[in-house]
DNA sequence: TTGTATGCGTTATCAC
DNA sequence: GTGATAACGCATACAA
């Protein structure tokens, strides 16, 4: 439209709808009449507002036009570690969906060092989100109470239930089938003596993996042991493998020695992998067999070949969007994701 | 504040700073003064407002508060791959970072299917915010033209240098020098025959590593091959790697070899790496060393212990936000990232 | 078809 | 210290 090597004229602010008004020589409604689907302006107007748009760098201010509408395009996503393989997989799927149904991602990492969460995610609701999505982390009540006082839903993921009302979607990964599945696999690869690695956080549906798995185990007399301390990360399966496969010698205290350890996520999976192998020098899963859950893409990489419960993240966005996607008013839902086995190469 | 068990008044809509005032029986402009700090309110105004706030879950309204500041406290961060190990880890400490400042994160995934790169980074713009940081992908002429007409600023991290006069602060990691670290660790162990992988996209500081990789083989009469196809990812690492490292054999045809290999990032060398290793049955760095880019954390995993040339996360995270940080008008700067080599376990 | 007037939720300016 | 009033940029009912 501008000619080549010609000045663009910056008003060191955003243009508004006055501005493009001025230039077309209509007046301001008549501009957001041509921004606004099926509304009626004439050809000639239409023709020369867009023109003028086009010239000055218009967009349609999307934060005033909020005030008008009942909900906003902004979904607040919220998660306390988009580092971790599976997260980020979760992470980027999710906002690639949201935007193709023209909805926007509004951020919120809850990890910050001496931050308060609870302050932190509460700012989500001063950008007027239509809708909050918790990938991890806890659900503090205030949160809760909030979003019911200002109609914003919520999704929770794999979150805990709420209390009772809640006007939360719930996706829930069948946490009690992929605990029992990891156990049934390590049995059946004749593991005599197990342990469960979980992060320390009790606030997460990650406790449930460990506990099915506890059950499964106990229901078989096979000995489990729990290791629950740290952040849901690979520096926590790492220090779980030192203290869970310490090999008896002169210098060490009792035995300690399992041969199957179960990470209820593959990020702490692959941290207990990795130290088993080499670190301690172990063999896995000859010496150990080692499992997780998640089904992250780097845990299919050549270089770990972990045995996991996967929880599909096709499956997990879809009905993510499904969730978000619903009318204000409408009742929740829960939606349950499907777990299965993906067998590889690190249980016997 | 509430009575335990007491029912939540929920207005199906968000509380406005006009029902407060009714609650405290004060005006609008009173309700406005107690949230804005430095304000003159009574103590006594102050507490009721305060109380009538917390009752009913009032949050100030801050797209709202937008329309009368000069700038917003919305961030676009643009990405094109959010799974991938080093930009995820960059996207987890910068959105903590600037929630530490009181600034907001809005993603923008430019990967998704089917759709307009440069609508949707356009797109941005609609919410007004004050900065636009690109991650990776392009930079579109017209994204450009779009901030400069609008006053926003743009940061852009390990991107091709915009036109003359863009309003941009640009980041920069030594692409230069790390390709040449590259090549000169990869002569120094005493490879013959060397490779540089980088993806397709020629809109990237990626192109620069291959580049002054390149130069200084070229130096030192070390022949180069150039695969430069596919996207940022592992899976270009993987099949540059079944081309690159074809071994000779009755229905092979030329014998094409080379002993060592440079990945622009980690993820793609981690790809090289793993197909050589697992799928090719090589050694590594026996057979062929590899090298790559980035120091992402799962690089430094002993699954991988990949050479590599670092950026620093921190001094990246810390010259993006003072970026962020710098006032609407201030005139643009330009930041270098020291890179420097690490050596772990894959060149010999 | 187009322009005027009003309202959305906030802040800033002005009287009181 | 407080309340009324006018912006901010937009959408819309209403009038022309």
């Amino acid at each position: 439209m501008t000619c080549p090597g010609s000045k663009i004229a910056a008003l060191g602010r955003f243009v508004s709808a006055a501005d493009v008004a001025e230039r077309a020589g209509v007046s301001r409604s008549t501009v957001s009449r041509a921004f606004t689907p099926g509304a009626q302006v004439s050809k000639s107007a239409r023709h020369r507002i867009l023109a003028a748009a086009e010239e000055l760098g218009y967009r349609v201010n999307r934060l005033a036009r909020t005030l008008h509408q009942e909900r906003s395009d902004l979904v607040g996503v919220v998660g306390g570690n988009f580092a971790n393989p599976y997260i980020s997989a979760q992470l980027d799927a999710l906002s690639s969906a949201l935007h193709a149904r023209g909805l926007q991602c509004l951020l919120m990492n809850t990890a910050r060092t001496g931050g308060d969460v609870s302050e932190d995610l509460a700012r989500l609701l001063d950008y007027r989100v239509r809708t909050v999505v918790l990938l991890s982390g806890a659900t503090p009540d205030e949160l809760i109470r909030l979003c019911a006082q200002n109609g914003a839903r919520m999704v929770l993921i794999n979150r805990p239930h709420p209390p009772e009302g809640t006007l939360a979607d719930l996706i829930l990964c069948d946490s009690a089938r992929g605990g029992r599945l990891a156990a049934e696999r390590l049995a059946q690869a004749g593991c005599r003596k197990v342990a469960v690695v979980v992060s320390g956080s009790r606030t997460s549906a990650k406790t449930a993996r460990a506990d099915a798995f506890c059950a499964e185990m106990d229901r078989r007399g096979i000995p489990v042991t729990r290791w629950a301390d740290g952040a849901n990360s690979y520096q926590t399966g790492a220090e779980a493998a030192r203290a869970l496969l310490a090999r008896p010698g002169p210098h060490l205290g009792p035995h300690i020695e399992h041969d199957g350890i179960f990470g209820v996520t593959d990020e702490i999976a692959l941290g207990v992998l990795n130290t088993a192998r080499f670190e301690l020098g172990l063999s896995v899963p000859g010496d150990v067999s080692v499992i997780g859950f998640d089904d992250a893409p780097i845990s299919g990489w050549a270089s770990h070949g972990l045995t996991t419960i996967r929880q599909s993240l096709e499956e997990l966005t879809r009905a993510t969007m499904e969730a978000i996607k619903r009318p204000a008013g409408a009742p929740t839902t829960r939606f349950d994701v499907p777990v299965h086995l993906v067998e590889r190469h690190t249980v016997g």
